[in-house]
DNA sequence: GCGTTAGTGGGCTGGAAAGCCCAAAAAACG
DNA sequence: CGTTTTTTGGGCTTTCCAGCCCACTAACGC
């Protein structure tokens, strides 16, 4: 599943050396979700996985292949955790209120942002080529949402009018925005209020159950959470 | 108007020195925006402003009072564009989709992202000292939209039940968001969906002007634009 | 078991970049 | 018109860090 086509992992890789480069990974991920990119030096590396400068650079010559492992890394870690059993691949309201709550409720939301869109937006200008790694993952991740929203479509959940992509467009660039609003104000409220009002369009076009309970003059019930 | 309370300006300033001055900040914020933070260094600096090293040491004595200076200048920038009269203090629908107009069809958007945004995501992680100042001014900027979502309701624009807080952050985040996720994919489209998304959303708490010529099942109308 | 390949250690170096210094020119000011 | 302050020039140095090298050890395969 992992590392499919990937050159910096040179095949020959005895489960001890396996062992250290994920090693290495994970501080370096770490440190980097912490620290931001330009700020980890391989020192602190080296010292956090105890390793010594040759690991870095057997394991990963330059710092690009260092960055970009991590980016697939967390990409990996985020996509799973979005696929993962707990969100049901968001096929209601419910699983994007809870996936909204998870972050809210998560400290290091507003202390470091989203693993990978901080990493993102640090690097983006720099001369590391890894725009397309990046493109890739936020794509996927974009698809998670459309692919839900889609279902949910197809359930009868919401209505026909719904764009699943767009709305997936909303709720990632919300997610992201807020993340950084919410850094850069050291407080959650603002990706609190955004997702919140990210989800509360969405469910603008849900469609009542079965007969409607709710029967006011507006379709329209932005409230229950 | 600027640099009230501000020590990095030392007062004494002659108007040969308050122009070379405003030269390098000017140079700087441009290189900045294009390069980012770390990628532009001292010497590009001086050949693109035309000075010689001791005045970057005499008018920003530190990388970071420079940083710090370019961050009001693009925060008055940008606060200073969102007043314009171009958007009318946002008191109407229309003003918003003109915004959003305005920065989907701006080529930089998805090369270079927000002048104030793609900075503050670099940054925000570093030893900088800016954080203060970078917050403050996307409350400013927050304020706007929620200001003019809050005259919209004055003036029966918009439903009572708009949270003009709740969808100012929605805005804004969804801006940034959008900006980031545009940078990565070099296409303005993520942008652009999720800009129409939120004021579609916004549209959804519309009054109808005076007697309603739409009379439709649903109270919402996501479509006209 | 022995040769070959992978892993480890730590020191070193070449380059880049921020910040500083000495001194000269220009402007302000009495 | 002379003095003082500001502005400018360009070189220099100290710090930092990524990448590299040589030597040694451990593991694997035949």
């Amino acid at each position: 599943m992992e590392a499919t086509t990937e050159a910096p992992v040179p095949q020959r890789l005895t489960n001890k050396g396996q062992a250290t480069r994920a090693r290495i990974l994970e501080h370096a991920a770490e440190l980097i979700y912490t620290k931001g990119v330009h700020a980890t030096n391989n020192e602190q590396l080296r010292r956090a996985a105890g390793i010594s400068g040759s690991q870095l650079n057997h394991y990963f010559p330059t710092k690009e292949s260092l960055v970009l492992a991590v980016i697939e890394w967390q990409a990996e870690r985020v996509l799973a955790f979005h696929r993962s059993e707990r969100f049901t691949h968001f096929e209601s309201l419910d699983s994007l209120r809870e996936w909204a709550g998870f972050y809210v409720a998560y400290e290091r939301s507003y202390q470091e942002g989203c693993t990978l869109g901080s990493l993102a937006a640090e690097i983006i200008k720099t001369d590391l080529d890894v725009r397309a790694e990046l493109a890739n993952a936020f794509e996927q991740w974009r698809n998670i949402f459309r692919d839900g929203l889609e279902r949910m479509r197809t359930l009868g959940r919401l209505d026909a009018e719904a764009d699943p992509t767009r709305l997936a467009c909303l709720l990632l660039a919300a997610f992201q925005g807020g993340m950084l609003l919410a850094q850069v104000a050291r407080d959650i409220t603002p990706l609190k209020e955004a997702l919140r009002a990210a989800i509360d369009y969405v469910q603008t076009f849900a469609v009542p159950p079965a007969a409607g309970a709710l029967d006011d003059a507006s379709g329209r019930e932005p409230g229950p959470v």
